[in-house]
DNA sequence: AATGAATGAGCTTTCATTCAT
DNA sequence: GATGAATGAAAGCTCATTCAT
């Protein structure tokens, strides 16, 4: 019988190395080591170490997303809706510094650039921040850029303060956040 | 003695390797062989595969303040001279596809962070960068907030679309390119 | 309780992936699987992974001798029951290339060394092979050689041949097959 | 500079591990051990442990012809040469136990397979054997048989014979190697 | 000054066997 | 009796760095 609880030790575990080592810097002795199992154990609920590292992400994408629906302001007008998911996100991030620089790792390589391109071209369901874009694009309130242009211009930003922040080069608190995200607002804004 | 050229060319190689596969994709060995150089000269050149990676991104930073401050419209408002930066920059990068996957390797890891904490703690010279957001803060065009937010509002959007560019998420042509600097400004002036 | 089917299951599936990729090419646990059993169920049959390959060609021996000893002409000539038997164990391997597949990975290997080792200093009933040439040399009709010698000028050279039709190098047919088993009596023949 | 005899030395201890106990019985750290270099240098001279099988064969071979060669009677009947080529075979791997052991390894696996299939559809030049049987199919002196079946009922045997011998099954000497060469000859002869 | 052969710790992954359920 | 999750030693191979030449 397949201990759930296992398999999320190894996925913590992954996460905790390669957030604070990057991929090279958790072997998977180590990530074994750490979550409590043999070596050989990770073969059975992983096929890979690059399966690892997806399946982690995977885990971690669905903790973000529920982070920035939390109370989300639905029947809101776009600006309230993105200024919301934007104030989450970097909320989120905060608190969340492991899982911050986990992010950060997955996607500055390979396996971000292959997401990414899966969201843009691939077939599954749009993600929230892009449903949000194209209504604002269908109400005229934002600049007429193609999608990756909005994402860098508004999200790029936000993930960057954070980074700087996990670094202690700046110390995001509430006012701050709320000042960068409308920022990022108003780059886009018509 | 050291041969200046010989130096080049192992940095030259380094460069390549490093922005095709990664550093971990450019083993001494390769980058000896393609800079027509034996692996232990590299040793005398550097102190170690760390120091190349330094090194060679400092020659690449040279290059790319000269791109940013060729025709420099010094004289210009402050608008204008960002505009003038975000454009050379996003020019430069998506002429010069090599150097772009090189800086991206390094910024996304710690050497890039330790650049970084230099550039904004350290003693040397501020860069033209900061020096351009310091003046717009005096002269209150633009929104009061620290330099480290000030270039994520910028300079990240511009980056975030050159690497989309590389993946052909999208085409950055001149119009796009302008639109896309604008709407940076956009974000931060008051 | 030992329940036969299960152990004939466990049997043929390791014959299975045995001759299809050798002994390392046949984890216990693809031998499971195969099987429909689980991993450990197999230890309960037998002792070991050594043990069930030689269970495995055990029961694959007595089918072929089955197959040997088929239409047996037990009142002819030796010369007329050797060429029945080498017929017969060439049309068997020919038919049966799974089967063939096994004992070749069976007798190249430690395993078949210790099995002949058995066959010819055990105290096991002597096999139909040897008892046949052993009437033969009786009857002065066969060079007086050693036993493993006359096995290698015949029933060598027939398994060869096999082999070399498994590998598409040669095509048996009837004739050939004639053909070379005749052969191999007239290199003992006096 | 690559020192020969680092090679050599690399080739003789994977030879005889290989001997001793097989493919899976010659790890590359023991092989790398026992030829007094470390792990890594093997791959300096060597692809890949393939590799080193491969060349490992290739040097045996060429020894092996050296062997068959001397004193070749090239002026004297087929018949003649081939007993002359069949006695120093199995005198040569009667001397040289370990370097039987080590073909016997090789031809049993993939390796061999391949080896044979070479030599007898690839555009090398024919073997030495292989000259010899197509001369004697010429001359109508022995059974108009497909070339691999004249090897197996010739060399087939003498190889088996060599096996025997180094399991201590039989004992070769002069006189029964002098035997059992001329059986096989008996064997093809017409 | 330059070479490049040598090092050996380190990596990911496999698999025969055990044992708690 | 059967299960299959867990084990952990071992495999082949890589590569930053050193040092005798």
């Amino acid at each position: 019988m397949i201990k759930p609880e296992k398999r999320d030790e190894i996925i913590r575990a992954a996460m905790e190395l390669i957030a604070e080592h990057g991929f090279h810097g958790a072997p998977m002795a180590l990530v074994a080591e750490r979550a409590g199992v043999a070596a050989g154990t990770i073969y059975r609920y992983f096929e890979s170490k690059d399966d690892l590292i997806r399946e982690t992400h995977a885990r971690l994408e669905g903790q973000i997303l529920a982070a920035l629906t939390e109370d989300y302001p639905a029947t809101q007008p776009v600006r309230e809706r993105f200024l919301h998911i934007g104030r989450k996100l970097v909320e989120y991030f905060i608190a969340s510094p492991m899982e911050f620089r986990f992010m950060e790792q997955f996607f500055n390589s390979p396996y971000g650039a292959a997401h990414r391109r899966e969201k843009l071209f691939g077939n599954k369901e749009k993600s929230i921040i892009f449903k949000l874009f194209e209504e604002a694009l269908e109400q005229q309130i934002i600049k007429p850029l193609p999608l990756p242009v909005l994402c860098a211009l508004t999200f790029g930003p936000l993930v960057d303060v954070c980074r700087d922040h996990a670094l202690e080069f700046i110390v995001l608190d509430e006012a701050l956040i709320a000042q960068t995200v409308a920022a990022c607002w108003d780059g886009v804004k018509l």
